[in-house]
RNA sequence: GUGGGUGUAGCUCAGUUGGUUAGAGCGCUAGGUUGUGGUCCUAGAAGUCGCGGGUUCAAGUCCCGUCACUCACCCCA
């Protein structure tokens, strides 16, 4: 039933099994790959003044014009949810003063913007971004996309796409503009009805419009390191050379283009195959970003954390296979038995066994079926005779075994690591 | 912001040209086996047919509105 009242405000979703599975693991591998890496998790607030974005993503961006979610605190302030990780990283940075000179900081966490949902596109979505601060000098934006590749893989993703292009010096932007309206003059009676608009507005996006009559007339174009300065195309050569000996496999693609106003020299995107029309797993580049009377310079990249699970999915990964399976769930007829496996089951969670058993009390067919549900790997069934006799019944789930215990064999057979320590005190009341 | 598609049980969906008490599969609960799951059989619970209005003797079915979901555009991860 599709109640109002039960879900969640559109274009934001509850993540929870089984596909939350997969965001741990993701969420376990980059930390540990990122520390590997010598990133840091920083963890700015979700909050910012609303300034913090407009001044850093350009304040004709059409995340900052109409994708944000801004409103008015109780003392007037101008807030708004953050639309992206690095304007906030980038606001704490400056405040560090010379602490944070080269400051090497990752982020994992949820992002806003208001726009209609569709596939890979969400009002809250989660990325996970990564700052290199400072070291404004090829190497370092080689050493971000090779961390990212290596991030990808470490995923499992297999058909990812990395393409590699300049933006070049801030200006530069002018006259690589300029330099295309120029040589679009021409032809702008082909250009689609977008197109004609973006002429004046940011000829720049003309060069990935998908229609294909606009394509043909890109395809005519000189590439925009052309326009460029020698100092901007001499920075591309060079990351370029460095990533073919970390043999990190990158296209260099002259008509890529990157939207946010903060980036210079390299940027660079991650597509993949199996998306739909939302296919960026990840976008990246050097930016230098200017808060009140600093210049913050750095490199750094965003994932789409749900794209990134779209494609994995896409790809044949399960997330119900990523489940924890209880070891053991216990199994009781007759009251004294249950409450002796309250207490097993206490005893054995504090010993580092993972159990579960049905706390109503129910019959032992329903329990039989809990556990089976539960995917549990044993069952311990106790009974008037068991209780009698001092045993347990230990009942492997996978062949169907089931043998009779006392205690310290019970306790053998459920603590694999032999550096967990039993006491031999351990009486049955 | 613009355009298309879809809303019937927890899930996936049937539902004839409007015509009695709205169906299936899966899942869930219980029983078949009063001490044993995953297979099988039986039974049961579960639906204001998204919501509101209209047409009609009669609406899940037709009309209008509205909300939600979904895909795409703009733009972006």
């Amino acid at each position: 039933m599709t109640s109002d009242s039960f879900q969640p405000i559109q274009g934001m979703s509850d993540l929870a099994v089984p596909e939350i599975h997969l965001w741990q693991r993701l969420e376990d591998t980059a930390r540990d790959l990122l520390s590997r890496y010598a990133f840091r998790e920083v963890r700015t607030p979700i909050l910012e003044r609303t300034d913090v974005f407009e001044r850093s993503l350009g304040d004709t961006t059409d995340v900052v014009r109409k994708e944000m979610y801004s409103f008015e605190d109780r003392g007037g302030r101008n807030l708004t949810l953050r639309p992206e990780g690095t304007a906030g990283v980038i606001r704490y940075v400056a405040g560090q003063g010379q602490d944070a000179q080269e400051a090497r900081l990752y982020y994992i966490g949820p992002m806003f913007r208001s726009e209609r949902p569709q596939a890979g596109r969400r009002r809250q979505f989660h990325q996970l971004g990564v700052e290199a601060i400072g070291a404004p000098c090829p190497a370092a934006d080689a050493e971000a996309i090779a961390l990212q590749a290596h991030l990808l893989g470490a995923w499992g993703l297999d058909e990812f796409r990395m393409e590699v292009n300049t933006r070049g010096l801030p200006e530069d932007r002018a006259r690589v503009a300029d330099g295309l309206r120029d040589a679009l003059k021409t032809k702008r009676a082909e250009l689609c009805e977008d197109c004609h608009r973006r002429y004046e507005e940011n000829p720049l996006r003309i060069l990935d419009c998908k229609k294909t009559e606009c394509r043909d007339v890109v395809a005519g174009l000189p590439p925009v390191t052309s326009f460029m300065s020698v100092e901007a195309r001499d920075y591309l050569r060079d990351v370029l050379q460095i990533l073919k000996r970390l043999e990190i496999p990158v296209t260099e693609n002259p008509r890529l283009v990157r939207g946010l106003d903060y980036y210079v020299h390299t940027v660079w995107e991650v597509t993949h195959v199996g998306l739909g029309a939302q296919d960026a797993l990840s976008g990246g580049g050097r930016y230098a970003l200017t808060l009140g009377n600093k210049t913050v310079e750095g490199v750094g990249f965003a994932m789409g954390l749900e794209r990134v699970i779209a494609a994995l999915t896409g790809q044949g990964m399960d997330p119900k296979s990523l489940a924890e399976r209880p070891d053991v769930w216990l199994v009781s007829q007759g009251a004294s038995a249950f409450d002796e496996n309250l207490v097993l089951m206490q005893t054995l969670r504090m010993r580092g066994v993972s159990c579960g058993m049905d706390l109503q009390g129910r019959s032992m067919k329903a329990q039989m079926r809990a556990a089976n549900r539960a995917d549990s790997r044993y069952v311990i069934i106790r009974g008037e005779h068991e209780m009698e006799e001092g045993t347990f019944q230990l009942k492997n789930m996978e062949d169907g075994v089931q043998e009779e215990l006392d205690m310290p064999d019970l306790i053998q057979r459920l603590t694999p690591a032999t550096d967990i320590a039993w006491p031999d005190s351990e009486e049955k009341k």
